[in-house]
DNA sequence: TATAGTCCTTCCAGTAACTGGAAGGTCAAG
DNA sequence: CTTGACCTTCCAGTTACTGGAAGGACTATA
């Protein structure tokens, strides 16, 4: 599969894709004759774990871990498990903390009047500090 | 209250908010005599607020447009509560894509034997591409 | 009162992770 | 057999910080 089918699929810019098969964070599976990337099906999974975790706020580093762990073979699967288990940890705060942000864009939505006039208490919605 | 106690208090590096500060995104409510930044409750409300609003994504100039329509009091409160509803919807979306990450994760986790073999299946727990 | 230590300031340079654009090769359709 | 939409590499620019230097300010203790 071609690079920009590859975007398509995945939700990733082509630009991007090409980034990290120059850092070597997912290289792709071969070379067409005319040097074109050829991305397989594993390589696809790869790009959209990649994704998920970096629209989290996951480092690359911390993407490269999580995948150079599995193709080391040399490393045991304790390694793999501790490594996901803080990241779980993590995820869960995430998940709490975005919770709060759709609390706030939600009470925000609905006190606002929508009908022109300014006074729409944003401030008053924001997170207790 | 000084800068590295709002730092404190909002969970942001000291140098973030300075860079905020610089940038004109949250500025401090005064300055000592001696020129230290100063921040109040609202200031530090704002700064949790964009914290949050980062983490998951937003922009800089995205966070910028929900504050400056609040102090703008020429713009309508209908315009907040439209750009309030988009970033709703986005927030929902990132719902979704977290829970799926973390279930990934999750799966990788409890079938990892942790044992030391090297038999972790991380790439079959992988998302549907 | 001196001095040590921990703040604070500005400024400037560096980093992470893209992102845009130029220059040029490839390929299927008409 | 050319047009247009792909692909390639390379290099420069952007966003949002982040580190460090140089120096001023405040607090505690000798």
């Amino acid at each position: 599969m071609k690079i920009s089918d590859a975007a398509l699929k995945v939700g990733l810019p082509v630009k991007t894709i090409r980034y990290y098969s120059d850092i070597g964070l997912v290289t792709p599976t071969g070379r067409s004759a005319a040097g074109y990337r050829d991305y397989d099906h594993s390589a696809l999974k790869k790009l959209v774990f990649i994704r998920r975790a970096r629209e989290f706020g996951f480092s690359i580093d911390e993407c490269r871990d999580l995948l150079d762990l599995y193709e080391d073979q040399n490393r045991s699967s304790a390694d793999v498990k501790h490594l996901a288990s803080l990241r779980l940890r993590d995820i869960e705060q995430k998940q709490k903390e975005l919770q709060l942000l759709h609390d706030e864009l939600s009470h925000l939505v609905q006190s606002c009047k929508g009908d022109g006039r300014p006074d729409c208490p944003i401030l008053s919605n924001f997170a207790q500090v």
